[in-house]
RNA sequence: UGUCCGAUAGUAUAAGGGUAGUACAACGGUUUUUGGUACCGUUUGUCUUGGUUCGAAUCCAGGUCGGACAACCA
């Protein structure tokens, strides 16, 4: 029998729109305005929208809501684009809103003809004014009543060019005592002389979200358009122009936003942090923005892992942060190789190792699906190793380094701290060893068992490399509900740049694409400030940790 | 003071009138040449008050709490 996997409410009625035979092919739209980068909440409607598509059938399209000109770039429109496909979503038809901006103004004339649009000279305060409040109704604008002769006469001037921005706007005639504040005889048609991306300067009115995004999903013919809780309260407009249009009958629906702890998600935030210089651009791979998060070293699977796992309800919610570190985890550790690299370096000596150097061969991955093969990896006399791994006086439950200790050398062999060396200031600056010959990985003979084992890379055979380590972006679970500004709860320890660390010499050929876990330090990938003299990796997230430091 | 939406372990998400389950987190254990992985186990929950019913997380009513709505933004 086949498991029954739960449905969220969403596939439930496309189910029912589907056995009921209301339609006969799904066919749904990721619809983001290019005006910025997508983050991992638009990665939760990515996933949605064309997931859906995916397991039911019909097709995704991708549709630029651009009604706004001066927010709007191509920029944003190939970031949105890349990151899309970066994902895994490929879309049926590349659209854009502007695209119908013909059939848009013949639905308002049309509108104007029924006597459902008119007109307005009325200010902005004016019609704030007249606007009521979410307790009080409105009242009707002095130019309501108009014509339906001069309403076509002055929409066909302002269409033409003839007022200047803000002289008149066309508004759809509803009620002004709504409840439902949009309802209020909202704006559809706005009057702006700017250059528009696509359409460059052959408009100069603009039709409002509200009065392009339903038509242009009836245009397509998108059954079930899917959008964020926030247009909850839209709905009933969206339903009102397609009533008095008569065009094909989308449906809206509604899903919970995503919020991720620990950090901000809305536009204007994220745009406050780059050009605060808070961080370094959109891309930081503290940011959680797509670019930002590819840059980081997560990989799609992991992101859309998660945008499963998150689930898809009505509620808000706030998901933690620690399943998207378990997502990526999961992901990296059958895929990444498993390498070497000290990234605080203290000096090991092994005092009684007369051999010079020695190849010896490490295990790539031994999670990995294939097994992982096996790499050489040079060992000598002198080695660097994390200082963390050495304590002069050993906590209760120990078992690194300490005066008398023994540990294994990953890949290498058991040594016996016998000395130490610390400068004038009481700094260890060196730790001699003895290694016992019989003890090497893969042959040991010596029947010593050790309960530590530590990552090294040998001292005379080691590259540098700088790492950076990432650590949450605020110090408050919740920026955006701290008193003061978000930008407090900034975490001053967001990123630890180490300028020279040790890596071994396999990783001298890493590339952009390659995923590694520096053993027991975490997941790493370059970073795509690397040069050749000098090696960038960032840390994408470090390993579970479940040793209970002492205090 | 209005309208709309929502409420299940710490966090998410199931159960659609019939045993409250799963994942992450936390905690403990086994294995381990990564204090990782894998495996096993433990703790913690139906907002509240009534009603309908043999039986309610589920249906109904009232309350409480949280969110959205007054941009010529989307």
């Amino acid at each position: 029998m086949s498991e029954e996997k739960s449905l969220n409410f969403i596939e439930e009625i496309i189910e029912n729109d589907l056995n009921s035979g209301k339609y006969e092919t799904l066919v749904t739209r990721f619809p983001p305005e290019p005006n910025g980068y997508l983050h991992i909440g638009h990665a939760k409607a990515i996933c949605l929208n064309f997931g859906l598509t995916q397991k039911y059938g019909g097709y995704t399209n991708l549709r630029f809501d651009d009604t706004n000109p001066v927010t709007e770039k191509t920029e944003y429109v190939n970031s949105q684009q890349e990151d899309i496909r970066w994902l895994g979503f490929n879309w049926k038809n590349e659209l854009y809103a502007s695209d119908y901006f013909d059939e848009l103004y013949g639905f308002a004339v049309k509108l104007i003809e029924k006597g459902l649009a008119y007109v307005d000279e009325s200010s902005a305060d004016e019609i704030a004014a007249l606007k009521g409040t979410p307790t009080e109704p409105g009242q009707d604008s002095p130019h309501r009543n108009r014509s339906i002769e001069e309403n076509l006469d002055i929409f066909t001037k302002m269409k033409n060019g003839e007022f200047a921005d803000g002289a008149y706007i066309l508004r759809a005639k509803i009620d002004m005592a709504s409840p439902n504040m949009l309802m209020r005889d909202p704006i559809i048609y706005r009057i702006k002389h700017a250059e528009h991306h696509r359409t460059g300067n052959k408009w100069c009115i603009y039709p409002m979200y509200d009065f392009a995004h339903g038509q242009s999903d009836s245009i397509e013919n998108i059954t079930h358009s899917i959008c964020t809780l926030e247009y909850v309260s839209h709905r009933e407009l969206y339903d009102w122009f397609i009533e008095k249009l008569e065009i094909f009958p989308s449906k809206q629906y509604e899903f919970a936003r995503l919020n991720l702890t620990s950090t901000v998600m809305s536009k204007r935030k994220l745009l406050q942090l780059v050009n605060e210089n808070l961080v370094n651009g959109w891309d930081d791979p503290r940011m959680p923005t797509i670019s930002g998060l590819r840059r980081r070293g997560f990989t799609p699977k992991s992101i859309r892992e998660f945008c499963e796992r998150i689930g898809i309800a009505k509620r808000e919610n706030l998901i933690e942060l620690s399943l998207l570190e378990f997502c990526i985890r999961e992901d990296l550790n059958k895929t990444a190789n498993r390498v070497m690299a000290v990234l605080d370096p203290i000096k090991l000596v092994i005092t009684n190792y007369e051999k010079g150097t020695e190849d010896l061969i490490g295990e790539n991955n031994p999670e990995a699906e294939d097994g992982g093969g096996t790499r050489v990896i040079p060992f000598s006399n002198e080695l660097w190793i994390e200082r963390e791994d050495f304590m002069e006086v050993p906590a209760k439950k120990w078992f690194r380094l300490a005066p008398g200790a023994m540990v294994r050398l990953k890949f290498a062999y058991i040594v016996k701290c016998e000395d130490f060396v610390k400068d004038e200031n009481g700094n260890v600056t060196e730790i001699h060893c003895t290694y016992i010959p019989e003890s090497k990985s893969g042959s040991d003979t010596s029947g010593i068992n050790v309960k530590g084992t530590i990552h090294w890379v040998s001292a005379p055979h080691a590259k540098t490399a700088e790492i950076r380590l990432y650590d949450r972006l605020f110090t408050s679970e919740t920026p955006d509900a701290e008193e003061g500004d978000f930008k407090d709860y900034l975490n001053p320890e967001s990123l630890t740049v180490l300028p020279n660390a040790y890596i071994e010499p396999a990783l001298a050929d890493a590339d952009l694409d390659g995923r590694y876990q520096f053993i027991r330090k975490g997941y790493f990938c370059l970073d795509k400030d690397s040069t050749a003299d000098k090696l960038v990796f960032n840390r994408t997230v470090t390993l579970k940790d479940t040793f209970k430091k002492p205090n």
